[in-house]
DNA sequence: AATATTTTTTAGGCATATCTAAAATCTATT
DNA sequence: AATAGATTTTAGATATGCCTAAAAAATATT
């Protein structure tokens, strides 16, 4: 059984490998986990002994089939407990990160079966991404940076990809959530920031900095998909 | 903040006193969490210089007002999250167990608070233990009024329901007071009136009206029915 | 190709939490 | 009061997981 510590690093590893970095850095992961690349390297040792990623000195790291496992399960654990916060407590999509980050560890594959039947089987979190379902599987959400939407389109907002409290707030604050409909005026030359309507409510400027890390989907056959 | 292992000596040490021990010894806290005396002492040591016990070499330990604090958070969010597990999960009481274990440690007060709220304030646990509100309050369990006791049994008192200076004089001067032992020696028909010995003194006889707002627990049957 | 820079690893410590074995202390009995 | 037995503490290890500082290796620059 994998300590708390080491199911970190695991979901770490997965994480930037689904970042697209097929052999993930030291470095890397120490800035994920943020801890130092000494201990980064003490753990992969151990990982590696335990089979759970491939390791060769200076060469990168990459999840084993077991270690992809054991990392999915850590995250299907924390989406689900992340609907559970905001759906069933009440809580906002900026606030429940950390507490998931404690919950995910909580050992018992029954109680998460459970807690994913509570849940109704949700497909995605609070912020659009993905559940993993028992065997690993996850729906691929297809999704593409509103960044590099051409003016004209009408797109679905489906998730981020940043996660920090200071962003999903500053979307709130303006009127953008899960299923959005955004609609581009305009992509402005100078800065590429982006002149967009949301819900058909007035229009808006945001920077491209911000549209990066806005998810959309350009069609709407999403909306059968999103189970609210 | 206390680790989960300090976390783990302080709920024992907790129960332990609770159930009737005033300086805890080090072979009954081994026991309760499954551990060495030798590791015992070293986290009375830790604990002590932290403040959460009392503790003196050879003499037992005791908790300080903030070790009952910690315990009485812990044993909180313990049993608020075995509702959360039959109620809305469908576990049985039975299961709950070593879930919750897990679950005690996990940390937000804000969390547990609005746990508390979605499970709509319980007071017992699934076990019919008490859950202590955020204060660290708790209903005791055990607690019946003396008036639905049948006769023949013997009850310790408890508490009281009644809190004017009148009726209280009145249980001073029947010499009944907190931790009294008290046999029902007979239930008078007509009335309901009840013939009680007070520890063992000459029997007296008090009316039904007195007997409903006295609060006892059954000294024996109740306590091993409870650890089911 | 040689050197400078960055990344990664090793070496050596520290804190937590556990253990066994032995010593110290307390308690119960004669 | 002396001693046998039980309890508790100390001493000394072990494993995890982190750290800093220095060495080794890889990468980038000239």
């Amino acid at each position: 059984m994998p300590t708390h510590s080491e199911e970190n690093y695991l979901k770490a590893i997965w994480k930037l490998h689904e970042a697209g970095i097929a052999n993930v850095s030291t470095n890397s992961i120490a800035a994920e986990v943020k801890t130092r690349a000494a201990s980064v390297t003490d753990m992969l040792k151990k990982l590696a002994d335990k089979k759970l990623i491939q390791y060769q000195k200076y060469q990168g790291v990459k999840l084993t089939a077991e270690g992809r496992r054991v990392a999915l399960s850590i995250v299907r654990k924390h989406r689900l407990w992340e609907v559970f916060l905001v759906e069933k407590l009440d809580y906002r999509w900026d606030e429940v990160h950390e507490i998931a980050e404690q919950l995910e560890h909580i050992f018992s594959e029954n109680l998460t079966d459970r807690l994913d039947k509570f849940l109704d089987f949700p497909k995605f979190d609070p912020h659009g991404d993905p559940i993993p379902d028992k065997t690993g599987k996850l729906t691929d959400a297809a999704s593409v940076s509103l960044s590099l939407v051409k003016a004209g389109q009408a797109v679905v907002m489906t998730g981020v990809s940043e996660h920090s409290a200071i962003f999903l707030r500053y979307l709130d604050e303006h009127g953008i959530g899960l299923g959005s409909a955004i609609t581009i005026e305009q992509v402005i030359e100078f800065d590429q920031s982006l002149k967009i309507k949301v819900n058909n409510k007035a229009a808006i400027t945001i920077s491209q900095n911000a549209a990066k890390n806005i998810l959309v989907k350009l069609s709407k056959v999403l909306q059968s998909e999103k189970k609210k």
